[in-house]
Formats: structure tokens, C-alpha cells, sequence
DNA sequence: GTCTATATAGCGATAGAC
DNA sequence: GTCTATCGCTATATAGAC
């Protein structure tokens, strides 16, 4: 029970880097976090934490990784849900997201910053946003084959369009909570949605 | 007129660091750009610079100042424009957003920095939102009080909504131009948006 | 008004003791 | 596995010459 105690403790390590890298990445931004201010913050020194990653870099990208993993999870879990519209998935992934102002801060400071070619995450991001965009365009075409949604809207746009005001939604109510409610916002933004996106009523189907 | 000289040379002086800061700001972010880069730039050392800016915060102060007087400017234009509906402005203003990418990526990077209480805009992109927010409220109330638009929307919503998605788009184009095109991503939500904010059809008016 | 030189502090990362 | 000490670099900002 040695060992496994010693390498539990490790992985609780690494994971405790990784869970304050987070704090700090989403208050202060990856280039406005020093190595110093997460290690300090789990009670070890700047060498002590690069013992476990090698560079700051690193350890950006680890997490990354680590959230891209969960991610995936997640969105085979409501994927997989039978019957699941993608409209319901977005009100569900919008009421987690109030309750995790930390997370949300994480990925809208990072995705900022990552517009930079030079930024260690701007490909991690890219491509964040390209798979995204796939699911929900994907989705949608699957919706539109057995008629749930109209032929007649381009579900590449609207699934870019969906992930826009998810970030942009979540922007406003990060910068001024009081003034603008990230669920109510994307409730009414949906509501509207699924109006535009509702078939026409045909003649004789009731 | 070596006075006058002297005093214009000054101002352009002023003018080309701002240009200069705000170039550089919008590639690195205010975090990840120094002093030195911008000085360089306009052919200067760091401490000449700072005779013209007494620090880096009061620098960008003043450029977020003089883009607000812009703005400003910018905005009563539109405003006054007889007859101009608010979604014709942002589709105008989608237009000339996707003719000047740097100015996109100074606000993209800039606002999703300030989230951070501490980051010396934070202030000023809170009460930018705000603004901004009302504006389009206010245009959105005038609007429905003339029949134009349907009165059971609520414009409060409408308005943080049409932001957002302008900001979201807007990132989703700066981090991959290829894949996502601003004017046509907008284009296509203020289409859906007309459709859904038109007054429902009276029996008897054409 | 702009420079060189410098103060002071912080950064990421390495070396080597324990 | 974590530390102290330190390297080399860069940061903002100041002092003082020109």
C-alpha cells in the first residue's frame, strides 16, 4: 500500500497543480500568471512544481489536454442521450457554466489570448472551435434529415452562430454578473431559435 | 510657425505610440506586450516613451479614452441617420470590422483580459458593455414603439444578445479566418433576427 | 524631448544539496 | 520529490546627461 500510497500522492499532486494553474489561468490569463503564483498557491516553490512539468507551456497544454478529455466525455454523454436536441444540450451545458465561474473564465480569457499565432494554446483553440462547430453542424443535419428543423437554414452557420453566443453571452455576464443573467440571455436567445428553426406547419398534419 | 511646428510634431508623436500600443496590444494582449516593443516601433527607447505616457497603465487608459470619443462619434452617426434601423448599424459596422482585423483582435483580446478585476480596463469595458447595451435597447424601444418590431420582445435581452453574437463571431473569425466569415456569419443571424423581431401580420393591413 | 545608464523587481528555468 | 541558490533575461520606471 506503500507504493500505490506514493504514486496516489503524485497524481493528487499533479492534479492540485493543475486544478490552481486553472484558478490563476482564469483570473490572470496564461501570460499574466507566473509559475511562482501557482506553486505558491498549493504550497510548493517555482523548481518544486517544474519537477512535474517540465515548462510553463507545458503545463498549459497538459491542462488543455485534460479538459479536452473531459469535454469529449461530456459531449458523448449528451450526444448519446436519446432523443437530446442540441438546443437542450446548449441550455444544459449554459446552466452548468453559471454555476462554474471559474471555468467559464478559464476558456474566455484563453480563447482571447490565443487569437495570438504565437500563443502556446492558439492551435489547441482552432481546433477546439472546429470540432464544436462540427458537433452542433452535424447534430443539426441529423435534426433536418428526419424533419425536426427547416431545409432551409445552412447549419454550418448556425452552429457557428450558437457557439458565438455562448461566448459572447458568457463575456457580458463575467464582465457585469449583475447586469446581464447568462441563463436568462440564452434561454430567450434559444426560445427564439428554435421558432426560426421550427418546419413550417404543413396542411393536414396536426 | 516653429512653434506651431514643434506642438504638431508633438501630437503626431503622441498619436504614432498610440497607433503604435495599439498594434501591439492587439497581437500580445496588454499583459504579454512591453514598453520596449512599442517604443521600438516608433523608432524609440523605452524611456522616451515614457516621457509622453508617464506609465503603461496611463497608456492604455488614454487609448481605450480616445477610442471611446470615437465610438462616440461613430455612434451618433448612426444614430442619426433618418430612418437607419439598428440592424442595418450592425451589419454597417460588421462591414468595416471585417477591413480592419487588428482593431477586432484590440477589443477581442483587450475585453476578455479586463474580465479580471484587477486589469486597468476592466472599468471602462464594463461601462462600455453597458452603453453599448442601452444603446441598442433604447433603439430597439423606439423601434417597437413605431410598429417597426413586435412589441412582445424584450429588447433588454434582444440587445445583450446581438453583442454577444457580434463578439462571439468575432473571435471564432480572428482565431480562423478560413473556416468562419464575419459578414456572412452576422448577415445570416440579423436575417433570422429580422424575421423574428417583424410586428406578427394584421388581417387587413397589406 | 530623447537618450544612456541604472535601479529594482520579477520572470522562467537550471544546478545541485538533501 | 522538493528545496535553496542562482543564472540570464526582461520588465517598468527613474536619474541625469545632452
Amino acid at each position: 500500500m506503500a507504493a500505490r500510497g506514493a504514486y496516489a500522492n503524485g497524481l493528487a499532486r499533479r492534479e492540485a497543480i493543475l486544478r490552481a494553474a486553472s484558478e490563476a489561468f482564469a483570473t490572470h490569463g496564461y501570460r499574466g500568471t507566473s509559475l511562482a503564483m501557482i506553486a505558491n498557491s498549493v504550497g510548493m516553490s517555482a523548481p518544486g512544481l517544474l519537477h512535474h512539468f517540465p515548462t510553463k507551456e507545458h503545463l498549459l497544454i497538459d491542462l488543455l489536454a485534460l479538459r479536452q478529455e473531459r469535454d469529449a466525455e461530456r459531449v458523448r454523454a449528451l450526444a448519446s442521450e436519446r432523443g437530446g436536441r442540441v438546443l437542450d444540450a446548449v441550455l444544459t451545458l449554459a446552466a452548468r457554466n453559471a454555476d462554474s465561474p471559474g471555468l467559464v473564465r478559464l476558456f474566455t480569457i484563453l480563447a482571447a489570448e490565443s487569437v495570438d499565432d504565437d500563443h502556446p494554446g492558439h492551435d489547441w483553440f482552432v481546433a477546439r472551435y472546429r470540432r464544436s462547430r462540427q458537433f452542433v453542424e452535424e447534430r443539426l443535419i441529423e435534426e433536418q434529415r428526419v424533419g425536426l428543423i427547416r431545409a432551409d437554414v445552412d447549419p454550418k452557420l448556425i452552429a457557428a452562430q450558437i457557439l458565438a453566443m455562448f461566448d459572447g453571452i458568457q463575456l457580458q455576464w463575467l464582465l457585469d454578473p449583475d447586469e446581464v443573467d447568462l441563463v436568462t440571455a440564452l434561454d430567450d436567445y434559444v426560445g427564439g431559435l428554435r421558432s426560426q428553426l421550427a418546419p413550417p406547419e404543413r396542411p393536414g398534419s396536426p
